[in-house]
DNA sequence: GGCCATGATGTAAGCGCTTACATCGGAGGG
DNA sequence: CCCTCCGATGTAAGCGCTTACATCATGGCC
């Protein structure tokens, strides 16, 4: 098919030239459509660009326009659904920009600091994610590259994108309390995360509201499944034993939830458990998972077109952008148990 | 903290030259560190370099060195663990080799083939996964770049790596076989993928050596929890009702499962179920479901690999590499329930 | 003490593009 | 019919690096 193949990587727009019998200044602007060109020249062209299967190599052209056309997403790790679902629709939204995705995964990592700066030198701006670097670097890129933050609170210098937390956490506390619960419990370590911290200040402003009293201090574990069995220990043993758990996480619910059910204890009957993302396991469990589901497809477009605006220098909000999110009522809260095969976005 | 701040960009080697009182090779000798440099002249270079946090613009390296330090990763989608997990891999041991990596999700695209062919112009090489772009296309783009191929069939050109398919299958079928069942049938289209062949291939197999038939043509669906539905609906209705159902994917066998269970099937007592993935949700459910492990985390690290091998001409063995995968039994099946909390490798 | 090897550093070319500017050949108007 | 102007194309500079090669100082050696 391809005629030339001598030396490596051949086809430069000096070979499509020459095949074409033009200069290279006409191959770039005949690829570039920047300026007009005669239909002849233009056929010529573009056959030899055919014959040759050329593409410009980014490289070059980047150094020339001093542009990049391309974002980093910089994230702790793609445990389950959050990350990944945010992943495909910052993807998604890039490419409709134009935009090439570099993703760096701090989780493991030596230095995430130093990755990042690395990222930031092939790329026009990028997206930084919770738990991935601390804002005094994210502060410190974001003086040459474009940085927007997301699910973190702002930093001066970069713009900043989440989901609703404080809200949604008092709604679902207070869907808690109208089920008659009154030894709330929070699982979950504030100081983890800034979501975890929203969720927990929202859980304590509808006690307050209410003039209940949380049944004991936030139990502080960590994320994962094996906390569930930790989380249960301590329950079960506890003098006042709570009769709803607010878990910071689904992960964390679904694990709590299981382990209390191998336990004996009766949920929601004895224990009402609820928790955040609306993974997929909490629609399959039983009783079903109360949770609250984050447009995180929509978190990661929105940071994407964020992020191109200052990058194109397009006028944009200056205010952080906080997107709502949706409480989903199974089981697990004390609900009637419903037949939802509501699957989020995965349709689309 | 930065002196300088006047046009943009204007940290260029040339500013560290200048800062350190040197000329531009020896700021890139120092930091490269090819050639022995005096203390005396690193130190001072060092401290440029710190003062205006110099970081090396990557096209023009690039350029220069005639290597892009990136690698690309073409999947279809991000739904379900297996390609998070995958991605996970692969960026960590891309990392380890100082690779960064640019991502195409195809799922949604116009044009594929296109953006990977683009995605060929700023990448040393790339992996590209089952179900994104045409065995042509990816035959095409190797003939310049190295190409990797994930679960799926060798491409001449290309190297492959893959997680093992027919055995396991064959094992998985010859176990529903050794609780007695005899009336199987496979849930997945096998024309939809080359996974999905293999299987059906191993599942056949299992078949014939026990002098047995399935219980019908496969059920071609889809691999999303919608199907459930309409596998329920096509499996009650059947004259000839299976008892066990091999499906090709979790999703697929989780939502099928619930279906059945909702349609007043007993699981596994009417029909054994089982599925490939393993997936958060087929350790919560009841019963627990039999599935196939994938080492996905190691799938992408092999990938990512083989990959760098192609590129720096390091020697590579030239077969494909085929990874054993691990049958989970719980009770889907018919095996006893288990309290596993076995979770994969979360907590690498 | 002069010569050469040696190590440190500067000079400049070149990587493959884009694009401002120069050039050239008509078409159109006086 | 000549001049002007404009559209199409070529020329060349420059993007920010790396690196082969030249240069220069120095110390060891006879």
């Amino acid at each position: 098919m391809t005629t030339s193949q001598q030396g490596r990587r051949p086809t430069t727009i000096y070979s499509v030239a020459q095949l074409a019998g033009v200069s290279i200044a006409t191959v770039s602007r005949v690829l570039q459509g920047t300026t007009a060109t005669s239909p002849q020249t233009r056929a010529n062209v573009l056959r030899a660009v055919e014959e040759l299967e050329y593409v410009p190599l980014q490289a070059a052209r980047s150094l020339a326009v001093q542009r990049h056309e391309a974002h980093g997403l910089v994230v702790p790790d793609l445990i389950g659904p959050y990350y990944s679902e945010l992943l495909m629709g910052y993807e998604s939204a890039a490419a409709q920009f134009g935009q090439s995705v570099i993703i760096v995964i701090t989780h493991q990592r030596a230095d995430p600091t130093l990755a990042v700066r690395e990222l930031s030198s092939r790329v026009d701006g990028l997206v930084v994610a919770n738990s991935t670097i601390s804002d005094d670097a994210a502060r410190s890129i974001s003086r040459r590259t474009p940085v927007v933050l997301l699910a973190r609170p702002a930093v001066a210098g970069c713009d900043a994108v989440s989901a609703e937390n404080v809200e949604n956490a008092r709604a679902l506390t207070e869907h808690l309390l109208a089920h008659g619960r009154r030894r709330l419990l929070f699982v979950g370590d504030p100081d983890g995360s800034p979501d975890v911290q929203q969720r927990y200040r929202g859980f304590t402003t509808a006690l307050s509201r209410s003039n209940t009293s949380a049944a004991g201090p936030p139990v502080r574990v960590g994320f994962h499944e094996r906390s569930g069995a930790e989380v249960t220990a301590q329950v079960v043993g506890s003098a006042n034993r709570p009769d709803a758990l607010v878990c910071a996480n689904d992960e964390l619910a679904l694990s709590t939830m299981k382990a209390l059910q191998r336990a004996g204890v009766k949920v929601p009957d004895d224990i009402a458990i609820v928790g955040w993302d609306d993974v997929m396991t909490a629609r399959y469990v039983s009783p079903g998972l109360t949770t609250v589901r984050q447009p995180l497809h929509e978190l990661g477009r929105v940071a994407a077109k964020r992020l191109h605006e200052r990058i194109t220098g397009a006028p944009t909000a200056p205010e952080p952008m906080i997107l709502p999110t949706e409480l989903v009522l199974r089981a697990s809260c004390g609900c009637p148990e419903t037949d939802d095969y509501d699957v989020p976005w995965v349709t689309n």
